[in-house]
RNA sequence: GCGGGUGUGGUGAAAUUGGUAGACACGCCAGACUUAGGAUCUGGUGCUUCACGGCAUGGGGGUUCGAGUCCCUCCACCCGCACCA
């Protein structure tokens, strides 16, 4: 009987579904784990090799926790909303609940055939009315939150206004707007509107008007990246800025939060610091300088409070609100042309040119609050209006940028460094003395910081304050094809939907155009935007929907508890899962996606609905697999194709050719003739009777004709071979080609395997007798490396040791079911369906999945002797057989007669010895 | 520019704590079986040398009895951020 292993993964995979082996239970006694995949957006171009390689990863590593007495909740889902289908839908006219559906049932297809053991019956869609119900639901949770900064979490907008009525909001900023202050009789005297108005300043989900991409030609909002240098990337029309009311979530209040919980939590270093850099922490001053001759104040923020002593110059951004207020008559005509200048560029141009210094004076003096110095105020558009107060106190001598445009305008430097400046360039240190700086010269500067932050708030003329990079995040879509919001404005005023009118479903609507205006689709259908209402008061639905990463920012909590009606996941459920253990997926949702669902995780936790405050204990990146594209040369004008050695005597052209008709590198001229027309009649310029490819390793692409389906790969090899091959080919985080020559490899492995129960003519060939001493030794190495492998996710050493395994049980010509069934256990994680067939077929009952892991024991694999490696002057000459319980005395008496050591000796005696129980010995002359 | 990462045979890679560099595979070479082999099996395969040896983990330097691994320095490539005050 031979490896047939089409018949035995289709067999097992219809068996498993039959008996729902993976279906995972709630209540159990075992120590649960919790391993997830980023679930995948359903394109519908599907799978390539390089996609399934993080669900292997994820999904071995479930079995093995599973085999190790695990309760192991390994499920998966489709993030099934999102522009793509939308796009389809405006083309073709089909709906995208249409496309989406065919497109899941498509990708279902293909992982099915790897051999999964996802938990189908916990599937989830964020499309799914019953699902997106709870992000509605959670939605209007974060609508009626706040972030109480005292206590450092999110309570309820009831407590927020309990407060206000009893004391206003002195003591609680509002982090919409500094300038909003109040006091309880003024609270009490507001109207509702004015309330209302004041509490959107406050909420975590909250209403603002912000600038869009629209494009008036296609009549729709754009992304930033579907805008290209200004003109739409689609058919090259003019992007013009336009203001929207737009939804926001106030993740800049959980900015610490989400700093602080990175260090409780294993990313690795790089995504952790990609997230610090996207929050962009800094803490510095914000300082108030006078303006000569004016009433009007300028507050700039700084890093450096220390160098206050330095600063020779102010510079505003162009679009700063006093721009106008302190520019002179004398410069009114240049700030207005330079004001023109800066509207002219767009926000592309201005971050590309980062070289050239441009600028205006405004001809106001600011007066330095310390020593009364004059500062000339300058505009520039170097400085950023989003960011801090859109005000700098420019310090050239330690800043390159205040430097070089000092230079550039010729404004005088002044030097508060010492001997630490050299004219030449600013010196950026925050270590070192302070020098020409009034009451804190002498002081270091770290010190000197805290003197002058104390300084000016005791003077009232500024404080300590911290800034983040990080803005709000936008949570609006101008499209169909999402969530709609839960929300009815009533006279403009937003108000949630009742729970109990959830899922607010999205309607159906004849075209996807969007609304005159730029508003999404939904904008479009009259009666459904306009709610029966009394006269004088209007009722109007939100017309945007959320974007994708709504959905996808709580599913893990919904896979533990997914049809529960009552709530989106109950308390005790979540209790028991726990955050995920394992978390597997791309690099490119490093910000987007984990941040926030860090933050939703975090007010869920402040509410009270769960246990914990960070979704994934440990995440892991997949790395890329890149195509490995096959070249042929056609020699140029011509129909002739030469071979890759003999491409240098003729001038070639390079053409992609479709790896699937190329073995290894030898081209399949008859696959090529028929691939293309224009191939048909194609003449070879062959060596040694072969047509040799070139390579090129380069991102899979369909338009490279380098993608590989797992289809065809399981179809020819089986999913056992595909699974154990994408393990093999290296570490998961790393990126690397995919060959599908090397593939052979481990199939010659699993028919190895075979081999040590079956033999082609004979059958069955497991007998019962006693494991020897030598196949005990290599079941029990197998055991240590193995388990130790996948539980660090170093699954390509993994897979060697199998191998490595296989091979010593071969040529001890091992067919003892005693080890076998060991081996097949230790094997089950990584080949399921192959393990599955040979457990039954030597006469186990139960089914491999639940199986126990073997133990390892020492006593197996301890040896008596040891081959040392024995060095003179830390090079290896020679090994000896050594017991591994002679002492050093012993193993150097030894060592120093070995005839080879001898040699090296010449007949000198060794300065020393030294001498590594159990590693080496070294001889040193 | 800043931050993170990587550099080892013809190729994918291994070496978990400083202790026999290249495990395991692909490819290649030779052989066996075979009508045949793109099946299977056996042996070989870092470079160099007739050999003893010598040289090899991106380059240079250092620490050490001993360095792919630790330190310094330079180079190349990949990823992320980028006028952030």
């Amino acid at each position: 009987m031979e490896y047939n292993f089409r018949q035995i993964e289709r067999k097992w995979q219809q068996r498993w579904v039959e008996t729902g082996a993976y279906q995972v239970s709630n209540s159990s006694n075992k120590p649960k784990c919790y391993v997830l995949d980023m679930f995948p957006y359903p394109s519908g171009a599907g799978l390539h090799v390089g996609h399934p390689l993080g669900y292997i990863a994820s999904d071995i590593y479930a079995r093995f926790k599973r085999l190790k007495g695990f309760n192991v909740l390994h499920p998966m889902g489709y993030d099934a909303f999102g522009l793509p289908a939308e796009q389809y839908a405006l083309e073709t006219g089909q709906h995208p609940a249409v496309t989406t559906e065919e497109n899941i049932n498509a990708f279902r297809k293909q992982l099915d055939n790897i051999g999964f053991c996802y938990d189908w019956s916990r599937e989830i869609r964020t499309s799914d009315p019953e699902y997106y119900k709870w992000t509605q639901h959670i939605f209007l949770q974060l609508f009626d939150s706040w972030y109480n900064r005292h206590s450092g979490k999110a309570e309820r907008i009831e407590v927020l206004i309990r407060i206000f009525e009893a004391s206003g909001n002195t003591s609680h900023e509002c982090p919409g707007d500094r300038n909003i202050r109040f006091s309880a009789e003024a609270w009490n005297s507001f109207s509702y509107e004015e309330q209302q108005r004041i509490l959107m300043e406050y909420r975590l989900a909250f209403l603002a008007y912000a600038e869009v991409n629209w494009c008036p030609a296609l009549g729709t909002v754009l992304a930033n990246d579907e805008v290209v240098n200004g003109v739409s990337e689609r058919g090259g029309h003019p992007v013009i800025k336009k203001k929207m009311r737009q939804w926001f979530l106030r993740i800049t209040e959980y900015a610490d939060r989400l700093l602080e919980g990175l260090e409780k939590v294993q990313f690795s270093e790089a995504m952790k610091e990609m997230q610090r850099n996207w929050i962009g922490k800094s803490q510095g001053a914000e300082i108030k300088f006078n303006i000569a001759g004016s009433l009007e104040n300028i507050v700039v923020y700084t890093t450096r409070p220390d160098t206050i002593f330095g600063v020779d110059f102010m510079v505003l951004a162009p679009e700063h609100e006093l721009v106008d207020a302190i520019t002179t008559s004398e410069q009114a005509e240049d700030v207005a042309a330079y004001k023109e200048y800066v509207q002219s560029r767009s926000e592309r141009e201005r971050m590309a040119d980062v070289k050239q210094i441009t600028g205006c004076f405004t001809g106001a003096y600011a007066v330095n609050p310390f020593d009364g110095r004059k500062i000339p105020v300058w505009i520039s558009e170097y400085v950023l209006a989003g960011y801090g107060t859109g005000a700098i106190m420019a310090v050239p001598c330690g800043d390159q940028r205040d430097f070089n445009f000092a230079n550039h305008f010729s404004v005088p430097i002044t030097n508060i460094l010492g001997d630490a400046y050299n004219g030449k360039e600013a010196n950026p240190t925050k270590e070192g003395l302070l020098f020409n700086s009034d009451f804190i010269t002498g002081m270091e500067m770290k010190a000197a910081m805290e003197a002058v932050i104390s300084k000016i708030e005791n003077l009232g003329i500024g404080k300590r304050q911290i800034n983040y990079k990080m803005r709000d995040a936008g949570f609006s879509r101008q499209r169909y094809w999402g969530e709609p919001f839960p929300i009815v404005f009533r006279n403009g005023i937003a108000e949630p939907l009742p729970t109990g009118d959830l899922p607010l479903t999205l309607p159906f609507v004849e075209n996807y155009r969007p609304g005159e205006e730029g508003e999404g689709p939904l904008a479009n259908i009259a009666d459904w935007v306009n709610l029966p209402s009394d006269p004088g008061t209007s009722l109007r639905r939100e017309t945007n929907t959320m974007p994708g990463y709504a959905g996808s920012s709580w599913y893990f909590l919904r896979y533990m508890d997914p049809h529960n009606a009552e709530t989106f996941c109950d308390r005790k459920v979540s209790d028991y899962w726990g955050q995920v253990d394992l978390y597997i997926g791309g690099t490119e949702h490093a910000v987007g996606h984990l941040l926030y669902s860090r933050m939703w995780t975090k007010v869920l936790f402040d509410l009270g609905y769960i246990g914990f405050d960070e979704p994934y204990r440990k995440l892991v990146n997949q790395g890329m697999i890149t195509g490995s594209s096959r070249l042929v040369y056609r020699v140029r004008g011509t129909n002739q194709f030469v071979s890759a050695g003999l491409r240098d005597q003729y001038e070639t052209d390079e053409l992609h050719v479709d790896v699937n008709i190329v073995d290894g590198l030898e081209l399949d001229i008859t696959a090529f003739r028929a691939w293309r027309q224009e191939y048909a009649s194609a003449v070879f310029t062959l060596e040694d009777g072969k047509y040799i490819c070139g390579t090129l390793s380069e991102k899979m692409s369909k338009r490279l004709f380098n993608t590989v389906n797992p289809n065809d790969v399981v179809e020819k090899f089986g999913a056992d071979t595909f699974r154990m091959y994408e393990m093999f080919l290296g570490p998961v985080e790393q990126s690397k080609p995919w060959e599908t020559k090397g593939i052979e490899g481990v199939h010659r492995f699993l028919k190895k395997l075979w081999r040590l129960f079956m033999d082609e003519q004979k059958g069955l060939v497991i007998t019962q007798d006693a494991p020897s001493a030598d196949d005990l030794k290599a079941l029990h190495k197998a055991i240590r490396k193995i388990e130790d492998d996948t539980e660090r996710l170093s699954f390509n050493t993994a897979v060697s040791a199998f191998m490595v395994c296989v091979n010593e049980l071969t040529d001890l010509k091992c067919n003892k079911k005693a080890i076998l069934e060991q081996i097949l256990i230790l094997l089950t994680p990584y080949a399921p369906h192959v393990c599955e067939e040979l457990w039954q077929l030597i006469g186990n009952d139960g089914s491999i999945l639940n199986a126990s892991f073997p133990m390892f024991e020492e006593k197996y694999v301890t040896e008596s002797t040891k081959e040392y490696p024995v060095s003179v002057n830390g090079k290896l000459r020679t090994t000896i057989n050594i017991s591994l319980e002679a002492t050093a005395e012993e193993a150097e008496k030894i060592a120093l007669a070995n005839e080879v050591i001898q040699k090296w000796l010449e007949g000198k005696p060794p300065k020393k010895v030294i001498f590594v129980k159990g590693k080496m010995i070294n001889v040193v002359i």
